[in-house]
DNA sequence: CATGAATGAGTATTCATTCAT
DNA sequence: TATGAATGAATACTCATTCAT
């Protein structure tokens, strides 16, 4: 009797699923050179063949990976935070509270985090993160809460250290990892 | 005139010099696995054969280069700055331009930096660097001048940021870069 | 009304015939080497697994439609011809018509023809298409209607244009395709 | 001191023509699917990623031998044949002489021949030995030399002919070959 | 029986390293 | 020394075969 159609496709979107996660986590740490697909799929758990499957190289699964890098990041969540009404100082406190607690709490997060950044820093992908971290900043700097200096230097500088961080929870398993305080206090006038 | 002997030993020199130079940029970018000794020899401008007269292997090159990585960063200059009989606040005025000229003028100081801090990651590599900027940092403390916390968690935000900096100055050329005074608050109270 | 012992009996049959029907194309066209099971079973119209179930490998496969080949290129039809009591020039013209007539209606039969002179080529499989057609050319070298010539020399020539047509029709759609009369003409004296 | 850059154009081709010659005669006898670059490259007495340094992929290689297998096969001498002023009956005697030497004597000729035809079957690569035969062809059947008929299936019917005897000869060593008058009279009027 | 996702041995391709020139 | 063609071990990728459903 033939598997049911419905069950086949779950178990595609399932074992896709297992593959792109594991892997995100594989590649933030090893870069795409330093990945081998043996290893990789010794550490998904699956045999090699399995993952050409589902993607057609390895550059196939690194475009995917990467491509989606922002999702994990958690890019709408910030959207939505930027367009509440309240000041910058509370807008930028609440997301420094979220995006430490991601990265303490989720080395998924700190992987798309990395991939994120990477691709940004090669010229590819979209910098919507940095363009609503810009807006809170203007914001801020009228209200008198954030301090003085361009918009985009001062974002990339508060996003480039949140990349920071995610590389080191990548790494490490060092506690000494930075403070939301300390984080909002890059944007943030002291007092 | 010189003999040829001492010709000879100059010419090594001048090309294990080549190499290493174009070799610290090269790595830099493209990390360890990401290097293929093709297309690193052909930046070079020289064979691939001749990287191997001068290193037994590719991590040989590697290693030797890592090694270096500290020396070109500076070391030593900052550990006179550290030692001078002036107020903290000095001497991270000091510590922040001269790095941030440093990123600015010498392409092979923030390759410098990328690996040297690319290797404390791997939990590999001394992190003087960092206990001479912890020692900074506490008396400034004591002086007032440096914002409170543990002195160490705020040496590795400090030199996270050059690392964040030497890292995009290697991918972009992008102007966009932080300024001595922003580098400085990191660490310095306002006002 | 039959058992379902029976039923299941018939399926099987039609199953595996079908299996080998389809088959004998694709190995024909393709070779060995050239014929994947992944693409087979998608041109049969059945998954992967299925051929396995009548077939234990591969080469199981192929092995029978090798060993069929020479029935559906129609041995028996040709013995029968060969002992006729009839002059060779009309057993000639009779396996000519047949042989062409097969060629143009039946692609079936085409890649029966390929893959039994394949096999001979590589030294397998028994010639007797070939030992038949001796003898009419033999009887009709004393009746003076068959070129002179060494039988078995003849007989190949003649069964490799065969081979020839066969190929030609599994490739292309081409309507030049060679008449009875050609075919018949490479064994028998002009007038 | 480096090699000089003619030796090295000089030791490039030299290494470039003796893949390729090889080359021809082993895929000619097993096909694409069927060649193993493990074990070309052990026939051809070079390590395997010496093919990759002259050729992209096996599908590259392949490809350059399928586009000079009509050179191979000596397309220059056959127009030249064509183009001289005596009877079509003469023209084929040597032609067929030509080829049965070159099949009997030339192994690379063989191949040559057995790709050629392989590509036309295929569909490809341009059909100029056929057409040079049927200019010949018209000219006999003007002269009274060469037996009625379309002449472009007559060539089609000669060509595949030397093919079918191409073929033979690189999977047999078998003496039983055709004779040049056999060949001929494949066109050619009895008497 | 039939399915097609998963497997892993086998094959293609790359790249650090060697060596004759 | 310097070169770059050649090497072959390491790595990417394919495909015949298995097996849970």
């Amino acid at each position: 009797m033939p598997k049911s159609q419905e069950r086949c496709q779950e178990i595609r979107e399932e074992t896709k699923n297992l593959i792109v996660k594991k892997s995100v986590l594989y590649f933030a740490k090893n870069g795409f050179a330093g990945t081998k697909i043996s290893e990789l799929s010794k550490h998904i758990g699956i045999a090699q063949g399995t993952i050409y499957i589902y993607f057609k190289s390895k550059e196939d699964l690194y475009a995917e990976i990467f491509s989606i890098s922002d999702k994990i990041a958690g890019n709408d969540k910030l959207n939505m935070l930027a367009g509440l009404p309240v000041p910058a100082a509370q807008k930028v406190k609440k997301m420094s509270d979220y995006l430490i607690k991601c990265l303490n709490d989720d080395e998924m997060f700190s992987a798309g985090i990395a991939l994120y950044t990477q691709r940004l820093l090669e010229g590819e992908g979209d910098p919507s993160f940095y363009r609503t971290t810009e807006k809170i900043i203007r914001q801020g700097q009228k209200e008198g809460s954030i301090i003085s200096g361009n918009a985009r230097k001062l974002s990339e500088f508060y996003w480039g250290v949140v990349y920071l961080y995610a590389v080191k929870r990548l790494y490490t398993s060092d506690s000494v990892m930075i403070s939301s305080k300390d984080l909002s206090r890059i944007l943030l006038e002291d007092k």
